[in-house]
DNA sequence: GGAACGTATCGATGATTGTCAATGTGTTCG
DNA sequence: CGAACACATTGACAATCATCGATACGTTCC
């Protein structure tokens, strides 16, 4: 326990489903908090907020990052910066084709932190 | 911006399901974004996701706050200092009689966090 | 190879957060 | 009233975070 960073070094595993019961109607365990609390906290911003939205919603379900900057009105390194979380909370999933990264919005991340809610 | 204080100075309305559609069926706007940030803010703690399952299954769907110190395991201050907060993202529910504190669950607020997700 | 470009990382800084000891507030009971 | 109790608030501190300038990295094109 000595080492549970807060901020996560790692993504966390895309087959979310598999985790979580719904928190009305079962208790949950520490190691379930920690992780359900670190995917609140990727939503935990309004950049990032919007960033997801953003994503969720663009032509052929990706974003390139080119196009995010604009609407968020954050630098590059910011943009960059929460575009990382996203990514390592597993809520979006980066590809990079050439110059460009591309992000998609991971639908069964989303739709786990959804069912925990239910 | 100077005046969105990331901590909420009053509860976030309860009649929240107005608020706030679908994160990947419809963008987002600013004012949309910091509610919604506000409210995954309220669960970005495992403390507070813990809180909120046991609140959410107590007996008589209602739980005392001297009943949720020892599952937390943390002081008395910080575990009031974690209901106020999700008190205030509308989460939860004070009802205080007599001595004790008693919280529920605001199903209708987490309800509106599941919808946005949707 | 070298210049131009998009993106990621680093370093620094101001703001926010989680935590607890100490203290305050309000209630019950003798 | 006064003691005991449950909970909230205050104050302080260490840790984390959001932000941005500067810089590094990888790709494309000349």
């Amino acid at each position: 326990m000595a080492t549970a960073s807060p901020r996560l070094t790692k993504p966390i595993s895309p087959d979310a489903q598999a985790c979580c019961a719904p928190l009305r109607t079962h208790l949950v365990s520490d190691a379930d908090a920690a992780l359900l609390a670190a995917r609140f906290a990727a939503l935990a911003d309004p950049a990032r907020v919007r960033l997801l939205s953003l994503i969720a919603n663009a032509d052929a379900g990706e974003a390139c990052a080119c196009d995010l900057a604009e609407p968020i009105g954050k630098s590059q390194p910011t943009l960059s910066h929460h575009l990382k979380i996203l990514t390592e909370a597993g809520l979006i999933d980066r590809e990079k084709r050439g110059i460009w990264a591309w992000y998609r919005a991971n639908v069964a991340a989303i739709e786990s932190l959804r069912a925990v809610l239910g």
